[in-house]
DNA sequence: GGTTCCCCCTGTGTATACAGCGTATGACTT
DNA sequence: AAGTCATACGCTGTATACACAGGGGGAACC
């Protein structure tokens, strides 16, 4: 399990303001910085290297984007989801991620195409392997795919959607690592795209979406003996 | 005209950092900061009457929600839409807005509907007086409906995308002031409601907003030439 | 006269320092 | 022994202060 000053180590000079929000939006996704977890100014500051100022400005800009809840005298607190929360996420996924692919059937250049497949390459190739690494070829592959459409604000509202639901996802990969669907799953999407079928693309999206609600939705009710209060059930927090 | 002034005099103790963020929200969506307007921090801060460090957190909230972009150096500036921006933007409420309305059905209280019809009343009676206030009320209105869903992302997001039109329609009442669709929209909207017919409020939702970017779609494109850069064409910024 | 370079200056970005609140720990009371 | 109150610590929130970068205007050069 990386820390979070494996973030903070790569990068000598101190980051900068749109970095260090990077940083902090990564850590999340990768359970770094795990749902529920409350968040020390002094401690991530000295382990970023910048003071205090400019790690709550980013903190204030993951508020906006809804990662992160502050409240006056208790401080940052990483988003917690209820499995009902969960459900409404995938919902918005639907709404928002299947226009999006398939506006991007016009546009992707065959550069752009290669990209994408070698990022399945590379996906599945170490699959077997880090599923840890394997999760972040996998966002980075959809996110990726979603900013070819050119929608600016689409791609910014459905970012926020996928970054509140990826650790969650993310436990899932980690804990059943079933990956199998991989392949299934991204190579008709990427056929698709290459014939340029639009309702093919869109339709194979919403499949997708759906089969990883359902996973996460089998997965999270199995562990869980009976919904409880949040998904924190499942979350022992590493102190 | 009102000045940001008006919104910090409104407060004698300096405001806390939630409502600090509002006050700014408000301003944006009210055209009190202009689209395209940059926003100088010291000059901000003595008008709120406050430091620059929580005047500089709440504006990277407004970052993260998208309303203000920031760049290193340069400092922030209200964010300013092209015509196709609004046009994505109204996609967006139509994948989004009609399932909450249509969500709301089984929860509205009949206090909560007593409430809505107070607005549309306050809106309407002086409707042709201050057409600032309709605005507001009109925003109020719309954004209490879709709070009964129940549905925190989903609003969160619906948020986002109604501060991000609301200076262009607003612009647009401003000039044109027509408010004459409002009683026809949301009487047939609250009687729905009423009833229970989560379709009919549904087809409504769908209708209004589409009704919505026509217009806007007429006046942007009868004002400003030949789509202009982006809809600054139309904004002289007073200084 | 036009263009380019440099300097000044306004305004942003960040560190340091302090004030106030919330929470936990301990003692005292019932 | 349990509950309650007071005190102290830690952390957050904010103001002050300083370093630096970016832009505009003036002067010198072409």
């Amino acid at each position: 399990m990386p820390s979070i000053d494996s973030y903070a180590g790569g990068v000598a000079r101190p980051p900068r303001p749109d970095q260090l929000v990077d940083l902090l939006r990564r850590a999340i996704r990768e359970r770094v910085l795990l749902p529920g977890q409350p968040l020390n100014q002094d401690d991530l500051a000295r382990r970023f290297g910048v003071s205090r100022i400019p790690l709550r400005e980013a903190l204030r800009t993951l508020v906006g984007e809804g990662l992160v809840v502050m409240q006056s005298g208790t401080g940052a607190v990483v988003i917690e989801l209820h499995p009902e929360e969960l459900a409404e996420l995938f919902d918005l996924r639907l709404a928002l991620e299947p226009p999006l692919t398939a506006a991007a059937v016009g546009k992707v250049s065959p550069a752009a195409l290669g990209e994408l497949e070698s990022l399945v390459e590379q996906m599945d190739a170490g699959a077997g392997r880090d599923v840890g690494l394997w999760a972040t070829q996998h966002y980075a592959f959809h996110r990726r795919l979603l900013e070819l459409a050119g929608r600016r604000h689409s791609l910014r509202l459905l970012t926020q959607v996928l970054n509140l639901v990826e650790p969650y996802s993310r436990l899932h990969t980690t804990l059943v690592g079933a990956q199998q669907h991989s392949r299934s799953e991204h190579l008709p999407l990427l056929d698709a795209l290459r014939r340029a079928d639009a309702e093919e693309v869109r339709d194979l999206t919403v499949a997708s979406i759906a089969a990883a609600a359902a996973r996460l939705e089998a997965f999270s009710s199995s562990s869980g003996e009976a919904g409880r209060d949040p998904l924190s059930v499942l979350l022992d927090d590493p102190v």
